[in-house]
DNA sequence: ACTCTATGCGAAATCGATTTCATGATCAAC
DNA sequence: GTTGATCATGAAATCGATTTCGCATAGAGT
């Protein structure tokens, strides 16, 4: 590749003055355009390593989350990615699998790369950030808090997990379980909470304890804790997933046994964007994953900008689609 | 952040020999312990973006993808990442949207940043890999060629086709739609090829291309052809989706209007991760997403390594992982 | 006409690591 | 005891951009 020197030298100008061009700063007409030429016949493209190593900072920032192959985090990355790209910014995804070491790692390449900002699905809320925030980079929480005073993303979680099981209820199903993630991951407990809000409301004689199971929030967590759920003496008539995989797994298990939806009542809190269900059977608490990845990405142009302003949470609502009425 | 002559001042030591130190280069007990002491105070970690520069390499490779929201995008991502991040090398990920343009621009920026090779699943044909042969980078083609004669690993895509094909032949199905992507994309055409041969040879009669249609490889494309097709004066009793976002599509479709499979045969080439039918309901050829991109990535290392051997093309087979006969 | 400011531009320093080269020390061999 | 080989080590060059600094020229103000 041609350097920003044979460029200077082509058109007969310094190094300083071909910077300068590629920088939109004031250079004579004739000069520009003799860099331009120059640079074109050369097909110079600027080092971005040695600019970045000058400058101190990249054109790229790195989205750290715990599932690349869960639609959910995918549709945040788009939305992430569409953001940065037009802003000129490449994206490193990096893939945790929710294991605090590689989230380390990860965190120590966005350092010493000189990445301009991450954003972070955390692993957990042990997460440490001291390091990056030693660096001065910005950082923006997604989907997860991180117990830092930080810029944040996240989604009405007790909410969706109260609108999903209201909606049930409203249906006439009477014993509605629930199934969510890991305990530790806000996320899950947070809907399951409005689950139990509703159930101790709603029906104030049950154990809610009994019908309540955590898992991971995987596929076949789902269908494994549904298994569990129809054994019981008395199993449930409806179910609220506290993830999309959990319901992919929970109505996979439900399909099998000729339980399809709505003979058993399922709400998840999430999207099916693959489903091959009617879309109809099922109620969700849609997610506005991409529109997170798209708030989170401007946030973290605008700290990236030198913006300094006290952090901010954004608080995303799911939208209630309903199941239509059995038919 | 510390650098390297902090650790040598501290150290009572030149830099070189701290970075030799780093780079596990024979050096005395004694300094080598105080460098490792001085680092440790320090918190020390190399700056890659310097080391990136003078060794005109870095440990990124960047993986280009048509579709980023693809399950076998992303189960391909996966595999990637996994035997890259054990290498000691970081994933960027890029999505093309299948725009040559946006494609453009990140080979550019995989040229500028240094990356260490690229993993390519091409937007067409027509992709132009001339700049980055020139700067030395290896590129390894994934699910489709490139016109260029580098290493690849794709899968048997005809075959898929046929083995899909018969399957819904053997199971009694006698007018068999095949559903496939745009023409131009060699994945799409090779399985409608595979479709046609079988449907030569069993219905010789028949006019396929009544009922072939090309469409995108995305749900929305499989919804509209195949509610395309099921409005034929004499429709398809049965059909072959050339990839998993096209069943996913053309399936719904199917729910939606009472002709679950097996009502109407459906064989997908691809996996349905995410599904919500009963598994044994719709015959799949399984491709090996993950594998192949662990696949890309050894070749990908291996040539960043030096290998210079004649570029070598890797064909995976799909699994057929038929329905259970109706019940 | 004389100062003062603005502006374009090149020389050189800089970012932080790696690597070449030269030096001096150590040790074995004859 | 001299020669030669081996090895650890530091000084300095290097990667390719950006940026500071100072000089020179042009134009404005009085």
């Amino acid at each position: 590749m041609a350097t920003i020197y044979e460029v200077a030298k082509l058109a007969g100008v310094s190094p300083a003055t071909v910077s300068r061009v590629f920088n939109g700063v004031a250079v004579s007409d004739e000069k520009l355009a003799a860099v331009r030429e120059a640079a074109r016949q050369l097909k110079f493209t600027p080092n971005r390593t040695a600019r970045t190593l000058r400058k101190q900072e990249s054109e790229v920032i790195a989205l750290v989350i715990p599932d690349i192959e869960n639609p959910y985090f995918t549709e945040l990355a788009r939305g992430v990615e569409d953001v940065a790209q037009k802003a000129g910014y490449s994206v490193v995804l990096c893939n945790t699998d929710s294991q605090l070491e590689k989230e380390a790692t990860y965190l120590q390449i966005a350092i010493s790369e000189h990445m301009a900002g991450v954003i972070l699905a955390a692993a957990s809320d042990t997460t440490n950030l001291d390091d990056i925030q030693a660096a001065g980079r910005p950082v923006v929480a997604v989907d997860r808090g991180t117990g830092y005073d930080i810029d944040g993303v996240v989604m009405a979680n007790r909410m969706a997990g109260q609108a999903a099981t209201e909606h049930l209820v409203r249906a006439g199903y009477r014993r509605i379980a629930c199934i969510t993630g890991p305990r530790l991951i806000e996320t899950a407990y947070e809907r399951a909470q409005g689950w139990r809000a509703v159930i101790a409301r709603q029906f104030p004689d049950a154990d809610p304890d009994e019908l309540l199971r955590y898992s991971t929030f995987r596929v076949d967590g789902g269908r494994e804790v549904m298994e569990e759920l129809l054994e019981l003496p008395e199993p449930p008539d409806a179910m609220v997933a506290g993830n999309n995989l959990l319901g992919v797994g929970a109505i996979q298990v439900l399909t099998e046994r000729g339980l399809t939806p709505p003979k058993l009542g399922v709400a998840v809190v999430g999207s099916l964007p693959f489903t091959t269900l009617s879309p109809s059977a099922v109620t969700l608490v849609r997610l506005p994953a991409r529109h997170m990845g798209v708030t989170a990405a401007k946030m973290l142009l605008e700290r990236i900008a030198g913006d300094d302003q006290p952090a901010r949470t954004v608080v995303l609502r799911g939208e209630l689609q309903p199941a239509r009425p059995a038919d």
